[in-house]
DNA sequence: AATCTATTTAGAAGATCTTCAAAATACCTG
DNA sequence: CAGGTATTTTGAAGATCTTCTAAATAGATT
């Protein structure tokens, strides 16, 4: 944990998607690459920093790894950026 | 504007520090450096990067310019971020 | 005008980030 | 076990970030 690699992950557009495309429901990371034109390697890259940051996690299940939101850590930064306005 | 430079200039844990002490009201650019053990150098990089993402507004008086929070787009991010969490 | 104070800009060094191609791992299926 | 599919790891290139020192700008004071 810790705001810095939240925020961290949270500034690049292409995790920003991948975290809006896992609204919807959990996907595995073949599903995700393919919204992007990215190698796999890279669409790895990212999901790997989402997961570092507890913004997602990972289920493995037959040949796949699906990945889905982690609201929970959404929540603490709002918490953190509440502060901020109101007192 | 944009939520890549917002991200960001939130992802530096200096730069939160910042944010922190704008809370209780406006600073000088000297003020803010007197809270760090770097230069000022060094901060007025940070405080430009606040700045770009909106996040600060200054006010220039006499010799000093000021930093003051902008709330607004911490309410943006706060929207943004709100759609992740519910439907 | 000369100088002092407050702050920024420029340039450079070292660290970190993003991307890819190629190789490695993991698991399933025949 | 051999081969196939899904995904990650490694290593490298190029871009961006953070920090400093030194120099530049802006405004106030003498």
């Amino acid at each position: 944990m810790g705001f810095a690699e939240t925020f961290k992950a949270l500034s690049d557009p292409v995790r920003r998607e991948i975290l809006l495309l896992l609204r919807k429901g959990r996907l595995s990371a073949g599903e995700i690459g393919s919204h992007f034109d990215m190698t796999g390697a890279t669409i790895s890259y990212h999901l790997g920093i989402l997961k570092k940051a507890d913004l997602v996690f990972e289920t493995r299940e037959k040949n796949f790894i699906y990945y889905e939101l982690n609201t929970s850590v959404v929540e603490e930064v709002m918490l953190w950026l509440s502060q901020l306005r109101g007192e």
